[in-house]
RNA sequence: GAGCUCGUAGCUCAGUAGGUAGAGCAACGCCCUUUUAAGGCGUGGGUCCUGGGUUCGAAUCCCAGCGAGCUCACCA
């Protein structure tokens, strides 16, 4: 618990504070405390009251909150306390609350929590300030506040200790409310669509649904391997079976990857399923969803992100071969044509050129600080790779796929819907009627990253099957992130599945973009850190 | 997994032609009855992330490790 002979002295000292403080006739740790008002009511109520009209009303108040700030001055002396985000200042002084009050005060430390029962006036300088009659100690802090005007920086520490950064950088706790705000909206938007809240297994004997390497887990007493899942949909999509026509699912996937300013292992998803709904359906529920829950939560659909403005209500719609002719770089020579990108031949050539081009580019930029130098060798090796592996391996559509990746999600800031992927990095999904190489998918991205993917989803289990098979043989070939065979699922597409739309949307990145946040960390509470010192 | 940057007092940070450490806040003592990053006087507090190496001498230079941030890769 101590990291210094500083910290386990202080504690020392606030122990003997303490023992100080019950011979005053308080509890150490009393067990309640009956405040009239929040710091936050307090705010609202008095924030703009004139000093006459303060003095005219006396307006008596009970708060309780934690000591932020102390500035004694002999016989009288102030102190700030904080509550739920928000702070107001109390006077102390000896001959309003007797010797033993101001007795307690001198023993009062940053970090400690007290009630205050007062009257509301204004300071010479015009700060609202509550004119302290009784002071309740509430609670001790045995331990040093971080720094008061800095709060705490040290993003390892506010990480791994939330609780200091929490209550040290107001800016933090504000993330958290608004993300709390973001769940709110999303069940809002959904309960009066009439959507059902449902929960799934999250320990699955097949983790499936997406593609991911799993974690692993054992049960004890039925001695069996379980998954914590990667995904929800199989099991959401037997409960549209079972006729509930209408589900979401807010909650925790579990992916066995690195981590990243965008990846934590366990993140949240919002999963939902409306039978009876396609793709296009989907397309026009996301963008209303995204618009209503920024409007809930910020109250405008324009957001500030990574330094640039963007508007949530403002969306473009590309096809995935639009997107890449769209956004094909100009140091990688001609665009290919839409025949190209439906051939592997032909694409594998373009390519081929494609990579000449851009290592001629890149051989010209001399300058390694150029911003060009380090786009160029991104796109250079993603390219290259695509080239060279997929016209070994890889099927067309993975190859379209990876190259989409590569040159266009980067620069997708705006919100923009990508729709009509390829079949073979999608298994889950309906083929289009016309065009059996695609599938009624999108994904939707914003701020350069994606934010949610749908489809109209496959409901003919023959094709399920086969798919699965597919699935199998690319996971034999190596991918071990390739889907693996769920008999049980296909059973229940048997049974009927009716054409349904779903759609997963990353809880934690929409909530990265509704509070400028650049890092997935700063959105999760506690999010995985390394090991350190296991107490 | 790779590259770059960082790790000095509880916190925020200084500290390179290598000479065994400083400031502010916090703490402790004293003064101060409208202050607000309160102020004044005084005091205490450091395995300079860890382990090696170079050197008469290392917070500083080199190597390895641990942890973090960013970028990239993998993925959502």
């Amino acid at each position: 618990m101590f990291e210094s002979e500083f910290e386990k002295n202080l504690f020392a000292l606030r122990k003997e504070k303490l023992a100080e403080i019950e011979k005053l006739g308080q509890a150490a740790y009393p067990n309640q405390y009956k405040a009239t008002h929040t710091i936050g009511e307090i705010r609202s109520g008095w924030n703009e009251t004139a000093a006459e009209a303060l003095e005219a009303e006396r307006t008596t108040v009970a708060i309780a909150g934690r000591i932020m700030a102390i500035r004694a001055q002999g016989k009288a002396g102030f102190a700030t306390l904080q509550q739920g985000g928000e702070r107001v200042q109390i006077y102390v002084r000896q001959d309003a609350v007797g010797e033993q009050g101001f007795a307690l005060y001198k023993l009062l430390d940053l970090g400690d929590h007290i009630g205050a029962t007062g009257y509301l006036f204004r300071t010479r300088t015009g700060e609202l300030t509550i004119h302290v009659e009784t002071i309740t100690f509430l609670a001790k802090a045995m331990l040093a506040m971080p720094e008061k005007f800095h709060g705490l920086a040290d993003m390892e520490l506010r990480y791994r200790q939330r609780y200091v950064d929490l209550f040290a950088n107001i800016e933090s706790r504000e993330v958290f409310v608004k993300r709390a705000k973001v769940l709110q909206a999303l069940r809002k938007f959904f309960d009066e669509r009439g959507y059902l809240e449902v929960e799934t297994p999250m320990m699955q004997p097949l983790a499936g649904g997406a593609a991911a390497r799993p974690f692993k887990t054992h049960h004890n007493a039925l001695d069996m391997d379980l998954y914590l899942r990667i995904a929800p949909e199989l099991y959401l999509k037997r409960l549209v079976v079972g006729g509930l026509d209408r589900v979401y699912e807010i909650n925790r996937n579990f992916r066995n990857e690195g981590v990243s300013t965008q990846h934590n292992p366990e993140f949240t998803m919002l999963e939902f399923y409306q039978a009876y709904a396609n793709y296009h359906d989907l397309m026009q529920l996301t963008e209303e969803l995204i618009m209503y829950v920024a409007r809930q939560v910020n109250g405008t659909t324009v957001v500030e992100f990574n330094g640039r403005t963007l508007d949530l209500a403002k969306w473009q719609r590309l096809t995935m071969r639009e997107a890449i002719r769209h956004y094909w770089p100009a140091e990688a020579g001609g665009k290919p044509t839409m025949q190209v990108l439906d051939d592997a031949v032909k694409l594998q050539k373009q390519l081929h050129s494609a990579v000449e081009a851009l290592e001629a580019a890149y051989g010209a930029v001399k300058d390694a600080d150029d911003e060009r130098h380090a786009r160029l060798k991104t796109l250079l090796a993603a390219v290259n790779e695509v080239y060279y592996e997929s016209l070994k391996n890889a099927p067309l559509g993975k190859m379209v796929y990876h190259l989409f990746e590569a040159m266009v999600e980067p620069n997708l800031f705006d919100p923009t819907i990508i729709y009509e992927y390829p079949t073979e990095v999608s298994p889950l999904s309906k083929a289009k009627p016309d065009d059996p190489a695609h599938v009624e998918r999108f994904e939707f991205f914003i701020g350069g990253f994606e934010i949610g993917n749908a489809f109209s989803e496959l409901n003919d289990p023959e094709e399920q099957k086969k798919r699965f098979e597919d699935q199998l043989a690319q996971r034999a070939s190596g991918d071990d992130e390739a889907h693996q065979m769920d008999e049980d699922y296909v059973r229940a597409l048997a049974y009927g599945l009716p054409p349904t739309g779903g759609e997963g949307i990353g809880v934690d990145r929409l909530t990265m973009l509704l509070t400028g946040c650049r890092s997935i960390r700063d959105v999760i509470l506690f999010p995985l850190m390394r090991g350190k010192s296991a107490e």
